[in-house]
DNA sequence: AGACAGGCCATGA
DNA sequence: TCATGGCCTGTC
């Protein structure tokens, strides 16, 4: 409050690849990111790091702006939408030559990606999914955010920090209709907050140590620590497994029976190194129900 | 009204 | 290790 800020003109990002609306749509959408409103039928504002950008995919072309007083920079969309060399690599790298189900997955959503987003606010959404749908946990979650965090104009707040949220009783997260899940924030909170350095020093181990290392923390279990490793952390082996992706699994890959150890091991056989890009197309696609 | 939701956790076999 | 029920809240 009391500041007066602008948004910036628009500027265009260099064509990136080939991006369809669908899979941006999906991408800020989809479950993965919780930090996005749609302003109109191709574009968004959102806001991460406690930075506003607004986003609209026109002509094929994506165009950017950003707040005076909270403003970001091209380099940083870049990163956080995975604008680079690498990604083609990736994609190149899943089975879709073999694989006809994640092929048509790829092609139908074009360009989505696995966003970058920053590791504690990623922590955060993701204890809150817990039985919620994505409409929920934006509720909740930025009500938190609207309450502790800083305004950044547009109907936008910050991300206000665990350590902030170390300070905030159980009761009063509670009150917010965070449920059982206040438990696990308060807590969580308490614990990064005593364990300086902690969260971050995760993104430099491997992959399985990094997921035991999370599941330390009450509230995440496999589901919601590769939930984080993914979305949060850059670790694209991770493959988070829930009610849309286990259908995947049984309906188009035959898994029925399988237990979830053995569909993990599936995934990581069958679609390597990538698998959890290959998850978030075979997720969408079945949730947007695109093969039928 | 009662089950269920993009889970976690403690319990019990 | 596997299955079950409780936990907050909202929705169908």
């Amino acid at each position: 409050m009391g500041h007066i800020s602008f948004m910036s003109p628009w500027k265009e990002l260099i064509k990136p690849r080939n991006l369809s609306l669908l899979g941006l749509r999906e991408t800020l959408e989809g479950g993965q990111t919780f930090s996005w409103d749609r302003t109109s039928d191709c574009s968004w504002i959102g806001s991460f790091n406690s930075k506003l950008v607004e986003l609209k995919f026109a002509d094929d072309f994506l165009y950017w702006r950003t707040s005076s007083a909270h403003s970001i920079t091209e380099s940083e969309i870049k990163e956080y939408f995975w604008l680079d060399s690498s990604y083609e690599d990736a994609i190149d790298n899943l089975p879709w030559r073999s694989d006809p189900i994640l092929n048509s997955s790829i092609k139908k959503l074009m360009g989505l990606t696995i966003l970058r987003q920053p590791l504690d606010e990623t922590l955060f959404y993701f204890i809150l999914s817990s039985a919620k749908s994505i409409v929920q946990i934006k509720e909740i979650g930025h009500s938190v955010c609207k309450k502790w965090g800083q305004s950044l104009g547009c109907n936008h707040w910050s991300f206000p920090g665990w350590n902030r949220i170390a300070e905030i009783s159980e009761n009063e997260l509670r009150s917010l209709k965070l449920g059982y899940r206040a438990k696990y924030v308060s807590e969580t909170a308490k614990l990064i907050r005593a364990r300086k350095g902690w969260l971050r020093s995760i993104l430099k181990l491997d992959y399985a140590h990094a997921k035991i290392e999370l599941k330390s923390l009450p509230g995440v279990g496999d589901k919601v620590a590769d939930c984080v490793l993914l979305f949060g952390g850059n670790f694209h082996q991770a493959f988070p497994i829930d009610t849309w992706i286990e259908k995947s699994l049984e309906k188009r890959y035959d898994l029925k029976g399988w237990n979830s150890k053995q569909k993990v091991h599936f995934a990581h056989v069958h679609f390597g190194k990538f698998a959890g890009l290959a998850q978030q197309f075979l997720f969408s696609a079945e949730r947007l129900n695109i093969f039928n």
